[in-house]
DNA sequence: GCCAAATGTATGTATATACACGTAAAACAA
DNA sequence: TTGTTTTACGTGTATATACATACATTTGGC
């Protein structure tokens, strides 16, 4: 659909203007998707993406500062996201032992299970955008990359 | 930036699974620039949204209902979002003659005055995208059409 | 008219988030 | 050493948001 129908806006001053309403309106369809399918896990999508941040270094522990620079939605509360996660025993967090005010955070068994889980049902929503041919999407990328310089 | 870097993320599944984080932090990216230049206005991203929307149709009043329909986050509380910026005097609210259960939103001048001031600050925003020709805008904008169906 | 369902909006509550500030450890300078 | 600055993290608070629910009004069947 296109955007100006599915906000019921008319025309746009220039297509940059168009643009900033269109990524954030694709951005909140796709967040709804990953949301929803997320929900059964109890998981938000800051913690969704925690964990992957985690599962990129694994079995290396990253810091909380660290999780934070790597983060899509750079928020300063990356410890209160880590202490949700580590309720639900899916992350341990330890003092560092070199810098005692570092915290390594590291995946647990069962969030390295969870993970697993999720990878085929986020497939799912990465395959929703099958109407884009590979092609299209690395076209897509390429000029995201270049918008922001 | 190309979005490894930025979220010193290394090689992504497949140029799908890379699209949502792209589009997400480049979202987040605009969001960022858009909101430091409303703050000093007192005004959230979503207040600005709903802003835009009345100005729209203004000055035919438009509904909560409706106001929720073409908004970009689409989120239940619009009656709030219409009482904070009633309380700012920016927009009035009557009840519809028609239907009572309808609220009809209304810009009020000082709100048309609010949105025509932001409205250069805002092309400025607008105007940081100029790394992209309006050749790929138009087609950024078209693949992201695409990308939802 | 009467009653059930749908609609439009408001609100309670739990959680999420931004922002400012606080604290402890480390690094550095004198 | 002592004192200052920087870094890493935690927390208090105000606001924002999602979600469920409540309430009044309208609609439609009978």
């Amino acid at each position: 659909m296109k955007i100006e129908e599915a906000i019921q806006q008319g025309k746009f001053k220039s297509p940059y203007q168009k643009l900033v309403i269109n990524i954030a309106f694709t951005n909140s369809y796709l967040s709804n998707m990953i949301a929803t399918v997320l929900k059964p896990y109890d998981l938000s999508m800051q913690q969704y993406n925690v964990l992957r941040i985690l599962r990129g270094q694994h079995p290396h522990p990253v810091s909380i500062n660290s999780i934070t620079e790597r983060m899509i939605d750079r928020m300063s509360n990356a410890s209160r996201l880590v202490e949700k996660l580590r309720k639900k025993e899916l992350v341990e967090r330890r003092q560092c032992a070199e810098d005692k005010r570092q915290v390594d955070v590291i995946l647990t068994d069962s969030g390295l299970q969870v993970l697993h889980e999720l990878d085929d049902i986020i497939s799912g929503v990465d395959g929703s955008m099958n109407h884009l041919t590979e092609k299209e999407a690395n076209q897509l990328n390429d000029l995201l990359d270049k918008l922001r310089k």
